[in-house]
DNA sequence: AGGTTAAGCGCG
DNA sequence: AAAGCGCGCTTAACCT
């Protein structure tokens, strides 16, 4: 069965959305919203509107005088999150525009916008998933896009909590654990990484014990963090600037976490260069199952497109690898549910994860099944594992 | 009126 | 010389 076929049945099953939950939402931010626009004019000392651009650098820039610490692709002062967040400790407007911002976030994307997409016919929010669209083998989702609900803020799950289950029924949430840091273990071949997923070990703590050479119970948070953001980093090509940035930290500390990271990972370094000489070579990378991302620019005379290239070449294999698996997984959870002649449904992907709308008399026979085919889609050097939740909505099944 | 770009930010 | 991969959506600002 083509991937196209499980994306047709699930974009015409779509997902039960409690739009009425929405739209109060929408109300309680609004009323936030106004009271945050009341706060920032006071303190800007002059009513102006806070989604403008021009207005809003006039007044931080010009009338308060605050620093400039980054510039945008254009030249112009950035009012970024992360530039409001470090002009906060000394202001208060930057602090309230980012209240305001987050909010307004959610209001104009989420609260206001999913409640309209509901099909009249239906009942129900059905998206359209794009094949042919990211460049690393992964969907994309679009009127709306599903695939960006907000999960991180509390009252950002209060949209998940709108994604429901009709009565008799339940949410079940399966995605894959690291599956990205376990393609870099499989293509890496290292043997201390693989080594942490055999062993089942939480791998940034592990990895933190590399880094700092400390045992596993010895690593801190802090540590645990830090190991989290240089694993991430390495995937996505991250440079010692770039680490030191994200963590606050000086570039050569950075540099020498990188290094100590590489000592005791030697097959990620072998890996990390492999794959720069052969996108050079070749003019393309490719997943373990042979899809390839050509990289036009990996000999570009202009360093900072040919650095770009680089990223992406380090970037996807890993990405496009976890994409051709759970595609794979789809398409067996798909057969199978049709095989058993089962009503639970595939209705929602979101890169490593399946959401299903399942019937409480066949959930025992789901929780069994999901996590078994997910994980039998492949055989890499190191185990996949998938976490499995279910509840009334979105928010609970995870 | 309608389309496009820039900046920003939601997710994996 | 730039500095972290892959997406889609919203608003403002600018353009035809």
């Amino acid at each position: 069965m083509p991937v196209s076929e499980v994306l047709f049945r699930m974009e015409r099953t779509g997902i039960l959305i409690d739009a009425r939950k929405l739209e109060a939402q929408s109300r309680e931010l609004g009323q936030k919203m106004f009271e945050l626009e009341a706060r920032a004019h006071r303190e800007a000392g002059q009513p102006f509107n806070l989604n403008s651009p021009r207005q809003l650098c006039e007044i931080l820039f010009e009338r308060l005088q605050l620093p400039v610490l980054k510039k945008t692709a254009t030249g112009a002062a950035s009012t970024d999150e992360e530039v409001l967040e470090k002009l906060a400790l000394d202001y208060p407007l930057p602090k309230t525009l980012l209240e305001y911002r987050g909010l307004a976030k959610l209001k104009s994307t989420y609260t206001d916008k999913l409640p309209r997409m509901v099909n009249a016919r239906t009942g129900r929010v059905h998206t359209c998933y794009g094949q042919t669209t990211a460049v690393t083998g992964r969907l994309a989702s679009t009127e709306p896009n599903l695939q960006n609900i907000p999960v991180r803020t509390a009252e950002g799950r209060r949209i998940r909590e709108a994604f429901v289950a009709p009565a008799g029924s339940v949410i079940v949430s399966a995605d894959y654990s690291q599956v990205e840091l376990r393609i870099m273990a499989h293509l890496s071949g290292d043997e201390s990484l693989i080594g942490a997923f055999e062993q089942r070990e939480d791998v940034h703590r592990a990895t933190a014990a590399e880094v700092f050479n400390r045992s596993l119970h010895e690593v801190t948070a802090e540590e645990r963090r830090y190991a989290k953001a240089i694993n991430f980093g390495l995937m996505y090509g991250m440079s010692a600037f770039g680490l030191a940035q994200q963590l606050g930290i000086e570039r050569a500390t950075a540099q020498a976490y990188i290094a100590s990271y590489f000592a005791r990972y030697p097959g990620v370094a072998r890996f990390m260069e492999t794959i720069r000489a052969r996108a050079r070579e070749q003019g393309y990378v490719e997943t373990v199952f042979g899809r390839r991302l050509f990289l036009a620019e990996i000999a570009s005379s202009n360093p900072a497109r040919r650095a770009g290239a680089e990223r992406a070449a380090i970037n996807a294999p890993m990405q496009g690898t976890a994409a051709d698996l759970i595609k794979l997984a789809m398409v067996a959870v798909d057969e199978s549910l049709l095989r058993y002649s089962m009503s639970s449904r595939l209705v929602l992907q979101v890169h490593d994860e399946l959401v299903l709308e399942v019937p409480e008399a066949e959930l025992g026979a789901v929780k069994e099944m999901v996590p078994r085919l997910m994980t039998g889609v492949a055989s890499l050097r190191v185990p996949l594992v998938v976490d499995l939740g279910f509840g009334p909505n979105w928010d609970r099944a995870h």
